[in-house]
DNA sequence: GCTGTATTACGAATATTTTCGTAGATAGTG
DNA sequence: CACTATCTACGAAAATATTCGTAATACAGC
């Protein structure tokens, strides 16, 4: 089982890869660069050890290799929430999402949305439980 | 402004001493040492470093030194909520929120729960704006 | 083919975090 | 006081992550 979290730095890789799709060494470093300043050659040893590590894939077909992810964002956004579930909320899932409501502004639009699903969900409890 | 998480170790540290109160070394040891193998000198030193970056503060009065965490729980969620948020989910809590009941199985008492909280969230946003 | 430019490859330096061995200090026991 | 058990202090090793300098390579245009 897969339950690894990426680094920052390649968390921001993919962060990038995710958004944009397929891309150069040079594609991603230029929109990182517009956060912070980052090498270029510090940005392609990054993607060759994601590379390494089977986070991304690359093409070699041409000189200029393209890279494309390989684990998707939702994947990757579930084993981040669930590392910290573990680590910061005991487990309770009820904990973190009050933490994350209550503090950020969050507009009433999203609010509303979580309602919605959250009604979602609990209907489900109601019709099948295990 | 404070917006730093505590790394792996440190909030195993924490965690222990949010619930159980002011702890000695051992004590933080022996709690630690139930879930995996970690040397007394390993934990000391953590706990030593985190005095020094003012996660801590200890009572040198008698020669065992008792701890106690000046950081609380709560803000340290929030920072690493923050975080996961900014570094993982493009700042959009409800995605986050959704990750997090979308994958873990949550309590029908939980969601309730949760639901209770967004209403008043909601209540607040159609009083008083801000 | 030669030269300049962009790209990748390689390896090392730096930074951070985690681990722990060893030494010295302190307190209790007989 | 001498002995032992326990604790803290210190420093360094190990593990991991980040950064980038330099060299090798490939391609484009002449």
């Amino acid at each position: 089982m897969n339950k690894s979290t990426p680094t920052d730095a390649e968390l921001e890789v993919l962060n990038v890869l995710w958004t944009k799709g397929p891309s150069t060494v040079r594609e991603i470093n230029e929109q990182l660069s517009k956060d912070k300043e980052v090498g270029y050659t510090t940005t392609l040893k990054i993607m060759q050890i994601m590379t390494m590590k089977g986070l991304l894939e690359r093409d070699e077909s041409s000189r200029t290799h393209i890279y494309k992810p390989l684990v998707p964002e939702a994947d990757t956004q579930r084993n981040m929430v669930d590392k910290l579930l573990d680590s910061a909320f005991g487990g309770s899932a009820a904990k973190l999402v009050m933490q994350a409501l209550g503090n950020k502004k969050t507009t009433k639009a999203e609010l509303d949305e979580i309602k919605r699903f959250l009604e979602s969900q609990l209907d489900n409890k109601k019709g099948g439980e295990e």
